[in-house]
DNA sequence: GCCAACGTTGGC
DNA sequence: GCCAACGTTGGC
């Protein structure tokens, strides 16, 4: 059992987009990045933890608490003309782009980026480190404790 | 809108 | 394989 934080922006899919969806689970549609792309086919397995994140917005934070439960498969929008993710490069025989289906199992109160960075025990999580950037970042069990305890 | 950080591309 | 140019991310 792993746990992840995955970046949405809430203008594309929020937290509330995902809960009002079939199942509250979404296809995690749009990655484009080789490292975020990788953690999703190689790495993550059904039932992994997800913080659900919103950036590029007023108040970056944690907003949800979720979960893997799909495989891995191939992102269909890089096969879409009319996509904003369309890749042109990618051919459905060798596919670049794979993505998992993602379970929303609760909204929590936004844990915001700026008190994220005020709490010492969430220090190190890779995700606060100067001048990261990607979307998807692995979590340590410490800081998925820190930050779900007293949520259920 | 700015800009730091960093990934990707492509010429050589 | 190097690396400069360029594009993107994402907080502020």
């Amino acid at each position: 059992m792993n746990y992840w934080l995955m970046k949405s922006e809430p203008d594309d899919v929020s937290v509330d987009d995902a809960l009002a969806a079939p199942n509250s689970t979404v296809a995690w549609t749009g990655v484009r990045n080789f490292q975020a792309r990788n953690f999703m086919r190689n790495e993550m397995k059904i039932g992994d933890g997800v913080l659900f994140y919103h950036s590029s917005c007023a108040e970056p934070g944690i907003v949800g608490i979720a979960r893997v439960v799909s495989e891995s498969y191939p992102d269909p929008t890089q096969f879409d003309p009319k996509s904003r993710y369309y890749d042109a490069a990618s051919k459905r025989d060798h596919p670049r782009w794979m993505l998992v289906d993602v379970q929303v199992t609760r909204k929590i109160p936004n844990i915001t980026l700026a008190e994220m960075r005020q709490r010492p025990e969430l220090a190190e999580m890779r995700v606060l480190r100067k001048g990261n950037r990607l979307s998807i970042t692995p979590v340590d069990k410490e800081h998925w404790d820190a930050l779900t305890k007293g949520t259920a």
